[in-house]
DNA sequence: ATTGAGCGA
C-alpha cells in the first residue's frame, strides 16, 4: 500500500519517517521527498506497507510529530 | 541559518 504523508515537520528524514510508522504496521519502504536543487525537505513524503497501512494511517493521521499533526493518506497512483 | 501547500524519478 502506497501512502502519501503531508505535513511533516523539516526535522523528519527517512529514517525518521520509517520509524514512526514501523510502529503501527510493516514498512516495505520509506521516503522522504527532497528538494533535488537545495536538498532540502519539502515536508512530505510517501511510505509503502505491507501490512497494517489503514492501521498506520489511521493511527499516524493527525498525529503529532516533532510538534507538527501529520497528513497520512493513500498515495495517487503516479501513472 | 531559511520555507509550508501539498503527491515522488
Amino acid at each position: 500500500m502506497n501512502i502519501y504523508v503531508g505535513n511533516l515537520p523539516w526535522s523528519i528524514d527517512d529514517a525518521s519517517l520509517e520509524q514512526i510508522f514501523a510502529e503501527h504496521g510493516t514498512i516495505t519502504s520509506a521516503k522522504v521527498i527532497t528538494d533535488r536543487q537545495t536538498n532540502r525537505s519539502r515536508g512530505f513524503g510517501f511510505v509503502e506497507m505491507s501490512d497494517g497501512g489503514e492501521n498506520a494511517i489511521q493511527a499516524l493521521n493527525d498525529a503529532e510529530v516533532e510538534g507538527r499533526k501529520l497528513v497520512v493518506n493513500e498515495s495517487r497512483p503516479r501513472d
